[in-house]
DNA sequence: CGTCTTTGACCGGCGC
DNA sequence: GCGCCGGTCAAAGACG
C-alpha cells in the first residue's frame, strides 16, 4: 500500500534539481560579481521567477555585449536599419545595466540571507562538534577513574575541561551567553560590511581533526557538505560499515556515535499522505499496534545503501489522527541526496542536541526545552531524556504564532530558553536585516517546513513563500491536490497547516 | 521476475 | 517463569 510511487508525494529533490540546474544558469551570470563557482548550492533561481527579463538578458549578457561592440566596429557601414538596431541596443544596454543593478541589488539580498544560512550552518555544525566533544571528554572523565562527584554536575566538570579557545561551541542550554560567544565569533570574522558577495566564516574548534570551514561564496553555500559530513561521521553505525566516510576516526568519532546511536528525532507534521517524503528510500520491514495507539506503527528501514541502519518509524498521533509522527533513528552510511540532506541535518542537529540535553538534564529535570537554530526544520526545541532512548521531537504541527519566537513553552513541564534562534538575526551585526525582512525570512523557513512535512506540492507552496520574502505576490498554485496548498502556501499567520517556529522536545 | 508490502511468528527486554 | 510490549524477521502475496 505505501509503495513508493513515483509520486502522491512531492519529492523534494526534484525542487533540488531545479534548484541546481537554475543555479547553474546563475553561476554564468553572475560570474563578473564571484571569482569562485560551486554547484549544486542553494541557489537563487527564484529570482529569475520575478525577473524572467533579468535572467534572460543576463544569461546572454556576455554575448549581448559583444554583439553591441561589433556593431560599434562596423558603423562606417551603418544602414538606417542598422542605425535603428543599435538605437535598440542602447535602450537594451541601458535595460541591461538597469537590470544589472537590480540583479546586484537581489544578490546583495540573497547575501544576508546566505549570511544568515550560515551562521545557522555554523552554529549546527559547533554544536555538533561540542557534541562530540562532550562524549569524549566524558568518557576520559570515567575512564581515568574520577568519576565520583562529578557524575552529578558532568557538564560543569566537561565544560572545566573543554578547550578554552573554544568557548563558542558550547550548547549548555543555562549558559546562553557562550552561544553569544559564538554568534559573536561567528560574526566577527565575516565582513560586517561585505560588499563581495564572498564571505569565509572559519568556525574554529582548535581541534585540526575537527576543522571545517564555512564557506560563503557568492550565493554558494558550502557549509551543507560540512554539516553533512559531520553528521554521517558521527551517525555512523561503525566505521566499516561506512565506505563513504573519509576517514574512519578512532575513538573521538566512535564515542558520539554509539551515542547518536541511541537517539531518536521524531517528527510530527500534519500531514494526510501515509508517510512524509524526506529525500530517502525506505522498505517498510514491519507493523505493528503500538499500545495506547488505535492506528497501527509502520517500521522502515532505509534502503539507499546496502546495510544502511537507519530506521524510521511511522505513526499516526492517537489524539489527532492528521498528525503524522516519523521518528528517526540511527545513521546513515551513504551519502545523501540533496533532497535527504535537510532532514538528515535536522535530525542529526536535533540527535545532537538531545545527546547533550541528556548528559545536562538527568537528574530531576526530565525536559528542558530551547530554541534551537540549528535545526532547519524546526526553531524550538524540547529536550528529553527519558529512557530508553533519548528522543527528540520537532513538532512541526501547531498554529503560527505572530511572535513565535517569544512564544511560551507548549506545556509546563518544558522550559524555554530561547538562545538562538531566529531573534538573534536580528543581533548579527552582519546582518543587516529589517525586522520585517526577518519575518518574511521567518515566514519563508515556516512555509518551507510545512511543504516538507505535509505538502506534496512543495515546489508551488516554496515559489509562494520565495515570492512572499521577496516582496512580491505569490504565484498563482497549479489547481491540485490536497487543500493544503492554499495554506501553506501563503504564509499566512493562522493557518492550521502551518508550523509553528518551534521545536520541541517531547517525552516519550 | 524483481521489488515491495503484508502479516504472523519470533526474539529480547522488562516488570511482576 | 510468565506475560506484555516493542521491534524485527521472513514467507507469502501483490504489483509493475
Amino acid at each position: 500500500m505505501e509503495k513508493h510511487h513515483p509520486s502522491p508525494f512531492f519529492h523534494s529533490d526534484d525542487l533540488i534539481r531545479r534548484r541546481s540546474s537554475a543555479s547553474d544558469r546563475t553561476h554564468d551570470d553572475s560570474s563578473d560579481d564571484h571569482v569562485k563557482v560551486k554547484p549544486h548550492i542553494m541557489e537563487m533561481d527564484f529570482f529569475s521567477t520575478d525577473h524572467h527579463q533579468d535572467s534572460k538578458i543576463n544569461t546572454n549578457g556576455s554575448s549581448s555585449s559583444f554583439d553591441v561592440n561589433t556593431g560599434l566596429n562596423l558603423v562606417s557601414s551603418r544602414t538606417p536599419s542598422e542605425k535603428k538596431s543599435n538605437t535598440e541596443m542602447s535602450v537594451l544596454k541601458i535595460e541591461l545595466e538597469r537590470l544589472q543593478e537590480e540583479n546586484r541589488r537581489l544578490k546583495s539580498m540573497l547575501d544576508h540571507i546566505t549570511r544568515n544560512y550560515n551562521e545557522l550552518q555554523g552554529q549546527l555544525f559547533m554544536a555538533v562538534q561540542k557534541q562530540a566533544l562532550l562524549a569524549i571528554n566524558k568518557q576520559q572523565v570515567n575512564k581515568e577513574g574520577g568519576v565520583k562527584g562529578m557524575s552529578s554536575h558532568p557538564i560543569m566538570s566537561i565544560q572545566q575541561s573543554m578547550d578554552p579557545r573554544r568557548p563558542s561551541t558550547t550548547l549548555d542550554v543555562n549558559e546562553p551567553s557562550a552561544t553569544d560567544d559564538k554568534r559573536t565569533e561567528l560574526s566577527a570574522s565575516s565582513p560586517a560590511n561585505a560588499t563581495t558577495s564572498t564571505m569565509d566564516v572559519v568556525s574554529k574548534d582548535g581541534n585540526d581533526d575537527h576543522h571545517r570551514t564555512v564557506q560563503i561564496q557568492g550565493k554558494h553555500v558550502f557549509v551543507e557538505d560540512v554539516i553533512d559530513q559531520t553528521c554521517q561521521q558521527s551517525w555512523g553505525t561503525s566505521p566499516k560499515s561506512s565506505p563513504m566516510v573519509d576517514e574512519p576516526k578512532k575513538e573521538e568519532e566512535q564515542v558520539p556515535e554509539v551515542a547518536l546511536k541511541k537517539a531518536r528525532v521524531s517528527v510530527r507534521a500534519r500531514s494526510e499522505a501515509p508517510m512524509i517524503i524526506d529525500g530517502c528510500q525506505w522498505r517498510k520491514y514491519g507493523q505493528k499496534m503500538a499500545k495506547g495507539n488505535p492506528c497501527p506503527r509502520a517500521y522502515y528501514r532505509c534502503t539507499m545503501a546496502v546495510g544502511c541502519p537507519v530506521r524510521k518509524q511511522v505513526q499516526r498521533c492517537a489524539e489527532d489522527k492528521s498528525i503524522l509522527i516519523t521518528t528517526y533513528e540511527g545513521n546513515h552510511n551513504h551519502h545523501l541526496p540533496p533532497a535527504a540532506t535537510a532532514m538528515a541535518k535536522t535530525t542529526c542537529a536535533a540527535a545532537a542536541m538531545v545527546l547533550s540535553g541528556s548528559t545536562t538534564s538527568n537528574d530531576g529535570q526530565p525536559n528542558s526545552g530551547y530554541f534551537h537554530s540549528s535545526l532547519p526544520y524546526a526553531t524550538m526545541a524540547t529536550l528529553s531524556a527519558s529512557p530508553p532512548f533519548p528522543t527528540i521531537t520537532l513538532d512541526l504541527t501547531q498554529g503560527p504564532n505572530p511572535l513565535p519566537f517569544i512564544r511560551p513553552p507548549p506545556s509546563p513541564p518544558t522550559f524555554p530558553l530561547p538562545l538562538h534562534g531566529y531573534p538573534k538575526l536580528s543581533a548579527l551585526p552582519a546582518m543587516q536585516i529589517g525586522q520585517q525582512q526577518q519575518q518574511h525570512t521567518a515566514s519563508m523557513v515556516e512555509t518551507v517546513t510545512a511543504a516538507i512535512a505535509s505538502d506534496p506540492n512543495f515546489t508551488a507552496v516554496l515559489a509562494a513563500a520565495i515570492s512572499t520574502f521577496m516582496g512580491s505576490p505569490p504565484p498563482p498554485l497549479p489547481p491540485s491536490n490536497n487543500g493544503n496548498n492554499s495554506t501553506t502556501s501563503q504564509a499566512l499567520p493562522g493557518s492550521p497547516q502551518l508550523p509553528q517556529s518551534c521545536t520541541t522536545f517531547s517525552t516519550n
